[in-house]
RNA sequence: GUGAUCAUAGCUUAAUGGUAAAGCUCCGCUCUGUGGAAGCGGCGAUACGGGUUCAAUUCCCGUUGGUCACC
């Protein structure tokens, strides 16, 4: 049970403004949503997660029905319980692993696709096997067969108890031809049909829009789950080989979406992409990046990346975000100090991380390889996202975005 | 002291009488519904002094240093 509200609606853009209530508390969007894949943000307690300002997280559907199973969850009457999370949660369906399971492995491509790339793709990805009743995975645990289709899906998604499932869907691989993005995405809505249909709990369930770089497939997509009953929508799938194209994608996409429902964004969300999709009425977005990045030693600031690890930092007193010695992502005019940060962010950061450890202590503690080292970064780019999606919201209350 | 043996990149090891190779480290880069993963690129070496040879890191002699054995 969920109960979507929206404040505002921006004069200047698609941006809006809204709360998203919850059995687990409210959410005030637009939010950013950390992912969670098994049951954690990796190197943080679930109250020090609570600690980022975060209100929600997404887990995965296929890592945890492998691992530890739905059943053991269930005995704890669900993931919140089992992993003392007492916000909000959502489950992704197990749908993208189609793909980054399956092509994503095959040929080492994102779904983002680099221009210039050629991809030889085949009809059938080695590691799966996609019918119209689902897929057979191999456990990249294992290599033992696991089938999960859309009943599947859904069952696992109730015993894992999270207040947003997402419907079952395909993730076909970035460029593949319109015959065989028009076929796939006719099984997506296939399987949203059956998800409809054999959910019994009272979660929210979330389509998925599907089509690829089709504008005539991702409108198709879009009217089609428009015209079910679904409480919100996710959009998946591959968004071009630009970020221009990418913004364009999503544009065709909410504007057939019913207003008044959520969207979430599945997937995106580099620091540089985020006001763009909220001007487009993104709701939600999950992303790997703040924690993914964090474990890398990648720290984000006001003025740019920041690789932690680099030498000179062992020198350098400041605290994370600070101006001096930012080298990375000056290829984006964003990050450029005419702007004094990002998108007016305009307050040094206030996290521990920053009131409390130099970039000298915590370049020491990553190259010596220390877990602490990732959990501060994880920490303080969490924070950092978090911060920055405040204000944005903030912005589109003041009437600036 | 005598004998043996060894000396190649910051580290650990290849190879060859004819362009000295790799792993780790180090320096860059890639990464968007998560492997603390992976990949790409870069810097960088024949201990020192002679000799033989068209050509020596390689063969010979010496020096220095390390290791082992013996007195």
């Amino acid at each position: 049970m969920i109960e979507f509200k929206i404040l505002k609606k921006s004069e200047k853009s698609q941006a809006r403004l809204g709360v998203l209530k919850t059995c687990h508390g409210e959410v005030e969007t637009p939010a950013f949503v950390p992912v969670a894949t098994q049951g954690v943000i990796k190197t943080l307690t679930s109250e020090e997660v609570l600690e980022t300002k975060t209100k929600i997280l997404i887990c995965n559907t296929y890592h945890l029905h492998l691992r530890p199973g739905e059943k053991i969850i269930k005995g704890f009457k669900g993931l919140h319980k089992f992993m003392n999370w007492p916000k909000a949660l959502m489950t992704d369906s197990g749908g993208f692993q189609v793909f980054s399971l399956g092509f994503g492995r095959d040929l080492g491509i994102s779904k983002i696709l680099k221009k210039n790339s050629e991809i030889e793709l085949k009809t059938q990805p080695n590691f799966l096997k996609i019918t119209n009743e689902g897929v057979l995975f191999r456990s990249h645990l294992d290599g033992n067969k696991v089938f999960i289709g859309p009943k599947e899906s859904i069952k696992i998604q109730e015993s894992l108890g999270a207040d947003i499932i997402f419907a079952f869907d395909e993730c076909p691989p970035p460029a593949v031809d319109f015959k065989y993005m028009k076929k796939s995405l006719e099984r997506t809505h296939l399987w949203a049909d059956i998800c409809l249909k054999v959910k019994q709990s009272d979660q929210a369930l979330f389509g998925i829009v599907q089509g690829g770089r089709f504008k005539s497939l991702r409108t198709e997509s879009a009217d089609f789950l428009s015209s079910r009953d679904f409480d919100g929508f996710g959009i998946g799938g591959e968004f071009g080989s630009d970020k221009k194209s990418m913004i364009d994608m999503i544009g065709w996409t909410l504007e057939k979406l019913p207003k008044i429902k959520p969207r979430h964004l599945l997937g995106i969300g580099q620091p540089d992409d985020i006001l763009k999709i909220i001007k487009a009425g993104v709701d939600t977005f999950d992303c790997i990046i703040p924690t993914h990045y964090a474990r890398r030693g990648i720290a984000f600031t006001r003025f740019g990346s920041i690789n932690i690890g680099k030498s000179i930092y062992l020198n350098d007193k400041n605290s994370l975000d600070s101006e001096k010695n930012v080298v990375g992502f000056v290829k984006n005019p964003l990050y450029q100090r005419k702007n004094s940060g990002y998108f007016g962010v305009n307050k040094k950061c206030s996290c521990f991380v920053c009131q409390n450890y130099s970039r000298s202590y915590l370049c020491h503690l990553f190259r010596a390889g220390e877990i602490t080292a990732l959990k501060l970064l994880t920490f303080h780019n969490l924070w950092f996202f978090n911060s920055l999606v405040e204000k944005i919201r903030d912005d589109i209350k003041k009437e600036k975005i």
